[in-house]
DNA sequence: GCCAAATGTTTCAGACCTAAAATATATTGA
DNA sequence: TCAATATATTTTAGGTCTGAAACATTTGGC
């Protein structure tokens, strides 16, 4: 019942190109995935900034706070948007500015600053959230609701290999003696 | 063995929620692709500095250049690396800083400045590109051939989508008698 | 208790990116 | 012709982002 992993790997290669060691299916993917993204990145922003005169970033840490009811550590943020802790006290920085959001040092460690939103950042934001789903159903209306579902649970599959691969790596690169593959 | 479509769309809205004009299940879609895309930029960062210290920008650019024998201008880079026309000129100054890409006027026009990869600049560009596509490969190992395919496909459909998205709201908006909604 | 290591955040230098204004050149039409 | 308009690029101001160093606080071992 085991298929030689040579077999699959010659499978591909015989149907993407002649050539060894050639991966240009998965490149093109990539660069449609990454097209994808920038298209509707961009258009969001866009209608962020004319319609509400804020930015992406600013609207992206107000969701992540809004989804929490305790408040969220500038770590936790940072991890959960993929930016560097930097980049989060800066955006904080102006949200701060703004009203939109409180930032205090936990009571049990001070090291720890707890970001909530402020009543006018959770009003600014519900304002701005409903237009933004609507704004994403609208680009993603070309697709069947069957498409839908199978785009998310394919994506699922790739966040996994993604996670993999990069684990793998990371986990197997300060280790000497640590087998890769 | 066939599953009727209405039973999946019926399962899909019940199982997501009651409410009309609800869009959940894009958004969750729109994020899943935004961290998919996140995950891989990221990576790619991190290998393009560490093994070539280099940046993702610089890199995406010299590929775009790679691709023509003719040069490209300003404005085809900027188009096709959706970004702005300003970026452009400022990744372009760190390139020509290190000689790998040369900058002319074109003769017939003197407004437009043809970008060209030097002979360096097609060397350097040679070594990071097998690279590069050996790290997306890797990236995208946990997926069989059929889901990159299909993946592939869903993309191109949901490019499509997008494009629709964008046009017919840019085609509406500057004609009508100044409702701004 | 006290010091070293660990953890969380900010600061810093530098690159990227955008939209809008400014500049430079080309084209068009009275 | 020559001014108005269109097109291509650069400049500018300001926000975003990174990785590394600096700073602050806590924790763990002695």
């Amino acid at each position: 019942m085991e298929i030689p992993v040579t077999a699959i790997l010659l499978d591909r290669e015989t149907k993407a190109s002649e050539r060894p060691g050639d991966h240009k299916d998965e490149l093109r993917l990539w660069l449609r995935l990454l097209t994808c993204a920038t298209l509707i990145e961009s258009e969001i922003r866009t209608r962020l900034r004319e319609e509400f005169k804020t930015t992406l970033p600013r609207f992206d840490l107000m969701a992540q706070l809004e989804k929490s009811t305790t408040g969220m550590t500038v770590g936790e943020v940072s991890q959960r948007l993929m930016v560097s802790n930097g980049n989060v006290t800066a955006v904080v920085a102006g949200l701060l500015a703004d009203g939109l959001v409180d930032k205090r040092p936990a009571a049990q460690d001070r090291r720890v600053q707890v970001l909530t939103l402020t009543a006018q950042g959770r009003r600014a934001f519900k304002a701005m959230a409903e237009r933004h789903e609507d704004w994403i159903a609208e680009l993603f209306a070309g697709l069947e609701p069957a498409e839908t579902a199978q785009l998310f649970q394919l994506l699922g599959r790739t966040k996994a290999s993604l996670h993999q691969a990069i684990n793998r790596r990371q986990g197997g690169e300060p280790t000497p003696t640590g087998d890769q593959i």
